[in-house]
DNA sequence: AAAATAGTTTAGAACTGTTCTAAACTATTG
DNA sequence: CAATAGTTTAGAACAGTTCTAAACTATTTT
């Protein structure tokens, strides 16, 4: 591990300008489940994992405040929501164009890229609505 | 109206013939909601929705035996089941390949024909598994 | 660097949609 | 028409999520 002062220093910094620019204060609690949630590759949480993971190790933060702060992130664009199945509701880390796998037998959630799946969709969306996004879900069994 | 006695005589006929050809009694209710649903074209339509129109209709049927028979018709093939927000799952009496648009805003939900999206799935559903469907919804705002 | 303020967190209650339970009931079979 | 197998039901239970209002913390003001 390195020591040198100035590594050490600001390690929350990324993430603390990062909640800034979404007007979002750097609490404990924020800064915590952001590093849990940005800093380990594409990930597809729900809240109650999420408040798990979080309690095992070690970070005090209730479940209220894992909900909120999920859908704080979601409407600053950090995370996306999706739904799969009714009853439970998926937070995407990976908020680039694409789309999932999902397996409905083992529940597993899996990215496409968005260029690997090209839709066609020839409807214009009806009266004065206008598409906000196209979801594609693959559903494996 | 018309009133030749061969017209009325088994109007249920087609729904009984339905009901036991998937191995369901054809009960009071199992009859009341299958004609609610199937009888009125493609229709999008929540449990508890289903089960208001039944009372509203004064047809006595309890919300327990719309969610069995809900999800006893949907095993049969008789109904899709479609999930576009968490916490809500919606029952479409279209069975035919297609899609949907769905209005965040006022939760309209509308098909679109199977032959107007094109989804051109590149990757391999992973390791052993296989597509069981896809489902493609187009987000409104 | 306090005090004031505005925003955040929290436990627990409340709520929504759904599933379960086991007793009463009904369609079908023998 | 009795036996049986399947169905319905009210209400309890449950899962996931949202709400509440009091305590707390970050930021701004003085």
């Amino acid at each position: 591990m390195d020591e040198r002062e100035n590594v050490p220093q600001r390690p929350y910094a990324e993430v603390i300008d990062r909640l800034r620019s979404v007007d979002l204060r750097p609490t404990r609690q924020r800064l915590a489940l952001a590093r849990l949630l940005l800093e380990h590759g594409d990930r597809h949480i729900t809240a109650e994992q999420l408040h798990g993971e979080a309690i095992d190790r070690g970070i005090r933060v209730s479940l209220a405040t894992v909900y909120n702060t999920l859908h704080q992130f979601t409407s600053a664009g950090l995370l996306r929501e999706v739904v799969v199945e009714a009853g439970r509701s998926y937070f995407d880390t990976n908020t680039s164009d694409h789309h999932h796998f999902y397996n409905e037998t083992t529940g597993d959630l899996h990215d496409i890229p968005g260029s690997e799946v090209s839709v066609t969709s020839l409807p214009e969306p009806p009266d004065g609505s206008s598409v906000a996004r196209v979801d594609v879900i693959v559903r494996l069994k």
